[in-house]
DNA sequence: GCAGTCACTTGCATTATTAAAGTGACTGCT
DNA sequence: AGCAGTCACTTTAATAATGCAAGTGACTGC
């Protein structure tokens, strides 16, 4: 965006291909990346929603590939961008009803890596 | 594998750096990819499990990334690479308990996909 | 005027993914 | 014995994604 910051309305996101019918492969088109699912975690389960609170996150996603997510996820209205301040301008990204739906998803996870993943494992 | 292709014992797997302590962080540094859950799909919740089985899926996986994703999840300990018969020598890949234990979150991704992702829908 | 924050973008090197073709062990048929 | 065919992979080379560092523009508070 070089002469237009007011990007209320993002940018078009393009769209995102399938590659079969099937549910979970369909998700994985959407989700099935490093990054994407810890956005949604931090949106889902923390408190802070800005730009700067997901930059500081523990895993520490590069600002380029979390401006990158979170427009594909606002794009498949997982997340809403909405201001919560004027001057200066500022957005928090909340979770939309689509968004909360992956919970039982991100709780299965956890427990999956709490189970099996934590310590002692050599990975 | 130049000289030798008895390898029923796989080579060694290249531990996966993990980014955090979270369990979901560290879930997705094994899982977070295009392919490694629609295997585990495969080999959960279909008959067929040998390498041509899961090549034949509608995903249509590039055969290297296929045998990529196999050593890892072997080495991982969440696949078995059994022989099922000799002359000629055949493997085929079967669940582990622990990778038994990602059938709780491949239904819930599968119910997000089907509530939100079937058919209507522009991605 | 000037340092500082926030929410990004840009450029570039590194790494991963992809499609296509190739390999080697083995079978079954003639 | 020769040859086509299957299975389970590798290799190669192009394309795309990722990661890092630095830069930008709007704004604030001093």
């Amino acid at each position: 965006m070089k002469s237009d910051n007011a990007n209320i309305t993002s940018p078009p996101a393009q769209p995102i291909e399938h590659r079969s019918p099937c549910p979970i492969a369909r998700s994985l088109d959407l989700m099935g990346d490093r990054w994407t699912l810890l956005i949604m975690r931090d949106a889902l389960f923390l408190k802070g929603r800005t730009f700067a609170d997901f930059c500081a996150s523990r895993e520490r996603i590069p600002t380029n590939l979390l401006s990158d997510r979170l427009r594909k996820l606002v794009g498949l209205g997982l997340l809403d961008k909405v201001p919560y301040q004027e001057r200066p301008l500022r957005y928090e990204y909340i979770p939309t009803e689509r968004g909360k739906a992956l919970k039982p998803m991100l709780r299965a996870m956890k427990a999956f890596g709490e189970q099996h993943l934590d310590g002692h494992t050599k990975t």
